[in-house]
DNA sequence: GTCTATACTTTGATAGAC
DNA sequence: GTCTATCAAAGTATAGAC
C-alpha cells in the first residue's frame, strides 16, 4: 500500500541535488524545502541534525550506491576488464556526461572539507582501491595499477570540473573514451 | 615612500586566499573582513560593488599572472617543450603541491558558475590553447596536441581535488611528472 | 508527520562621524 | 580612507498547533 507520508529516503535524491548544485553552503533550507516540498518543521523532524545531518544522509547514500555499482563489481567481478567497462558506462550515466558534478568532490575543494574529511577520504580511496585491484586482475603489475587508477579517479573529477568550464557537453565522454583505452591497453580488446 | 594607505591591489591576495579556501558563497564579509584586515566601510570603499566586485578583482589579478607566466610563454617561447617543462613548474608552483585550490576551478563547481561564466571559460580556453599551441611547436599533430591539451587542464584539476580528497601531499607533484612525460613523449629529451 | 509562527544569528550592504 | 553603528534580508533552528 502506498504511503502519502514520506519517509527520510524519499527526499534524499533532491536533497542530494540540491547540495550538488549549489555546495553546503549555497544550499540553503529555504532552497531545500522548495526542492524537496517539505517545510522547515519536516525537515528538522527527519534530520534533526540540521544540514549537516542532512549532508551525511546524503553521503551516506552516495557511498551505497557507488559499493554496489561501482566499487564491488571492480573488486569481485570475475572479467575484470568488462567490469571497468561497465564502471565507465555507470560512471558516464550517474555523472549525466558531465552536467552532474561530484557531491564529493566539490565538498573536497570546499571549507567544509575538514567535517567530511573521513567520507571523502574513504570514498576516494575505495574508488581508487577498487580499480587497481580490477587492473591488477587484467594482468597490470601492482605498482602501475595503482598509478592508473589514482590518475584515473583523478582525471574524473577533473573531467568534471573542465566540461563545466568550458562548457562543453562532450568533453567528459572523450575523457572517459580515452580513460579506458589507457586502462585497458594491456587487456584484449572487446 | 612606503604608504600606509592601503591600496585596492595590496588587499588582493588575501582576499583571493579567503575565496580559494572558502568559495564564493562561504567567503562572508566578516571572514574577508578580518583576513584582510579592513573593516565593512573600507572594503566597499575599494569595491563598491560588493563581494562580486572583489571576486572579479581576484579573477583580474589570476588572469593576468596566468597569462604573464604560463600561457605567454607557451604561446611564444621558441623552445616549445622547455615552456611546457617550465610551465608545469610554475604550476606547482602556484598550486603550492596541491595544497592551494584552483579559484575558477571551485567557482565552475559551484552555483555561481553562471555569474562567472564567461571568465571561467576563457580561462580555461586559454590555457588549453596556449598548451596546445606549445605542442604544436614540438611537433604533435594539431588534432593530437588539442587532445592533450584538453587532457592536461583536466587532469591538473582533477589533481587538486584527489589530492586534497585523499589527503596525499605528493599526488599533485606525481600527476605533473606523468603529464610532463605525456606531453613531451615525441620530443627530445632535456 | 506536516505546517505556521517565531527566536535568534549572521549575512550583505549603507550611512555618517572622524 | 577607516571606523562604528545600523538596516533589511536571509540564515539556521525551535516550539507548538493540528
Amino acid at each position: 500500500m502506498p504511503r502519502i507520508v514520506a519517509e527520510r529516503a524519499d527526499i534524499l535524491p533532491a536533497l542530494a541535488e540540491v547540495f550538488r548544485e549549489h555546495g553546503y553552503e549555497g544550499a540553503s533550507l529555504a532552497l531545500i524545502g522548495q526542492r524537496t516540498g517539505l517545510g522547515k518543521g519536516s525537515l528538522y523532524h527527519f534530520f534533526p541534525g540540521g544540514k549537516e545531518e542532512m549532508a551525511n544522509a546524503v553521503l551516506d547514500e552516495i557511498d551505497g550506491w557507488f559499493e554496489t555499482r561501482i566499487f564491488r563489481p571492480l573488486r569481485e567481478e570475475p572479467d575484470a576488464a568488462a567490469a571497468i567497462r561497465a564502471s565507465l558506462r555507470d560512471t558516464d550515466a550517474y555523472f549525466r556526461s558531465g552536467r552532474r558534478v561530484c557531491l564529493v568532490g566539490v565538498l573536497a575543494l570546499g571549507d567544509v572539507r575538514d567535517r567530511f574529511a573521513e567520507r571523502i577520504h574513504s570514498y576516494f580511496l575505495a574508488w581508487r582501491d577498487a580499480l587497481a585491484s580490477a587492473l591488477v586482475r587484467t594482468g597490470v603489475a601492482q605498482e602501475m595499477a595503482a598509478s592508473l587508477a589514482e590518475e584515473a579517479v583523478a582525471m574524473i573529477q577533473g573531467a568534471l570540473v573542465a566540461s563545466r568550464a568550458l562548457q562543453d557537453s562532450e568533453l567528459f565522454g572523450r575523457m572517459l573514451n580515452r580513460l579506458e583505452g589507457r586502462l585497458l591497453a594491456g587487456s584484449n580488446p572487446r
